[in-house]
DNA sequence: GGTATAAACGGACAGCTGTCCGAGAAAAAG
DNA sequence: CTTTTTCTCGGACAGCTGTCCGTTTATACC
């Protein structure tokens, strides 16, 4: 269509000129009153808002923020959006940011597409970056020295050890050793790790926990666990959790408990044992991890751990918007929370 | 901290013009080189990348989209970020608009935030906006009514019957018509509905499905079918199933059959007949609706109609696309998805 | 070393906003 | 009707970008 003269009306109302025409107002006056400046009559302010409602005008957000006004935007960098419990984070986050006046920039990363998805937030300036799952170490270091050398605050979520980033990590080591403790309660001396290996990688991950339940009672951890992960590709999804149960039911001195790193293994893995006609917890006991929805829809429902994500997001929101106009703190800050046991019916004495 | 003066180099670069400094060029020279015009020196170039390079800087997005280049941003509008199928409609969304050149605006749309959010879109100068999931209806009206108003193209995802909205729709209908087929194929002639309304509200409703394929065999909807959706609160998940699985064992004449709303649905009322000591499918036969994850978690794995969930997000992403530049058809475009059934173990013969 | 050419410089402008300010118009007061 | 007060008008500017263009400086050629 052609451009429409100055003095006609324009097809669409862009710009707070284009407004104050479709008003007969001076631009500037229309700017005054939307912006609740003094020395105006009623009348006026009145037929600004009139025309306001009906149109739905609203000024430029990116001529604002040239004029200097914040973007009120945070970058969130998620790993993928398959994974439940990353997703209950990112909608809790997305909750959370709202609630302060945040909008969200939601973008997957996929590995190597960290660069593009940080600069494209970094050309958009939002005012925070947040990572939500596990990256790609180096690549995620250099994301965040980039965000330090722009002066933009940053959190990673779930994401534990690295260097010169602001963490808030969960605990799956006092997870971990909350679910071993419980079933030492109940009597079990021998696990099956599924999907969890066996050396631990840091102080808080899955394998320290296990380790640090079973030296507290003075067992061998080495003998105490077995692991058959490299017998199967590894996917940590429900067939992998049936394909070890499967392999599992076979061995000689079969464990009584069996840990998965995540519920859908676990949920998997009862499902193997129980198509091999094993009893749960009858016959054997078996525990997940991040207490999804599905945990309860099983039978027997699941004993699992809960993540806390609430915690963890609060957390999240409040270490990044603390950094927001201060300096940025010279010294990394993690925070770790600690998750929560919960227990299902999965889980239940050694048989006698 | 002070701001810097104009001589010295500046705490962070955060336009062309502290990097031009930064690099030692003039601020045109470096935009030239941004912008890939010819007659520069490839050793000016080069200067200019490399610095690119170690910065990280990037152009202000906000001042590009002043000057006419696009935003390249599209809305969306969420219901809620807990219901699986819609997480997995937007996390597609998301990924089928990155892969053409578009980031994602996700906000959430509780009801009567509606005006704000679309506000909040048009201020960013979106370029287009998408609805996903059931919204109220006088409300979506009237946002699709204000995105009209200034030219900004919208899709309505799974809200049928709206005036005036373009439109992508899966047709329950029909999802409901193949599995009342397939079930009437292996005998059963009375069917428990589970959350499943008994008036049809649009042509392409579950129930309108249900009647069809009854109608077809030349047979009363209204005698093939039992509901007891107003024993119980209506809340669509797991444990409203298994309460109207509860009420459905002791009922005279029960339903050899039961159609669930959804999954979880589903799954709570199969939970819910075997803790009643009924097995599925020899007692009874089971289906839902969505084909999440957990049908295939659950034994006996569900019978579900699966959404297509690609073709619908694909169709969503071609519609909105569509619209860009062009003005905006005069009538609304409704496209509409014929969903799949998918066999689990939990229907089998009615048990002679 | 002188000149022709290539390249960088730097000022100007548009795009949209909010704010400031002097000038002009409308309304109120006398 | 005149004077005073109260509003509105409209031009200017900054904020950041890309582009244009005349000017100055650096390079290359003879």
């Amino acid at each position: 269509m052609p451009p429409p003269r100055k003095s006609e009306a324009p097809a669409f109302i862009r710009s707070t000129a284009d407004f104050a025409r479709h008003v007969g107002l001076a631009r500037t006056t229309v700017s005054r009153v939307l912006n609740g400046q003094p020395g105006l009559k009623q009348k006026t302010i009145d037929r600004v808002q009139k025309a306001l409602a009906e149109t739905g005008f609203t000024p430029n957000a990116h001529a604002l923020h040239l004029k200097g006004k914040r973007t009120s935007m945070i970058g969130i960098c998620v790993e993928d959006l398959a994974t439940p419990p990353a997703l209950r984070k990112l909608a809790m986050l997305q909750r959370v940011l709202r609630a302060r006046g945040f909008s969200s920039l939601i973008e997957v990363c996929t590995p190597g597409a960290g660069r593009d998805v940080v600069r494209h937030f970094q050309s958009l300036r939002v005012e925070g970056v947040v990572f939500i799952g596990h990256f790609l170490r180096e690549e995620i270091e250099a994301r965040i020295a980039e965000l330090n050398a722009h002066g933009t605050p940053h959190v990673v979520v779930d994401h534990f050890g690295l260097r010169n980033a602001h963490t808030v990590a969960l605990d799956r080591a006092a997870g971990m050793a909350a679910v071993v403790e419980h079933l030492l309660d109940l009597g079990h001396r021998r696990f099956g790790l599924l999907g969890i290996g066996k050396g631990p990688v840091s102080r808080i991950d899955r394998p320290t926990g296990v380790q640090a339940a079973l030296r507290g009672r003075r067992l061998d951890p080495a003998t105490c666990t077995v692991t058959l992960d490299h017998l199967h590709e590894r996917k940590n999804d429900f067939d992998f959790g049936r394909r070890l149960a499967a392999s599992f039911v076979a061995l000689p001195d079969r464990p009584t408990a069996f840990l998965g790193l995540n519920d859908e293994i676990a949920i998997g893995a009862q499902r193997g044992f129980q198509e091999a006609g094993l009893r749960v917890p009858r016959d054997l006991s078996v525990t997940g991890f991040n207490n999804q929805d599905i945990c309860q829809m099983t039978s027997p429902t699941l004993t699992t751990v809960d993540q806390g994500i609430e915690a963890t997001v609060e957390a999240a929101a409040e270490l990044l918007l603390a950094q927001l106009g201060k300096p940025l703190p010279a010294r990394p800050v993690v925070r770790t929370i600690v998750p929560r046991l919960v227990l299902g019916e999965s889980t239940g004495p050694v048989r006698g």
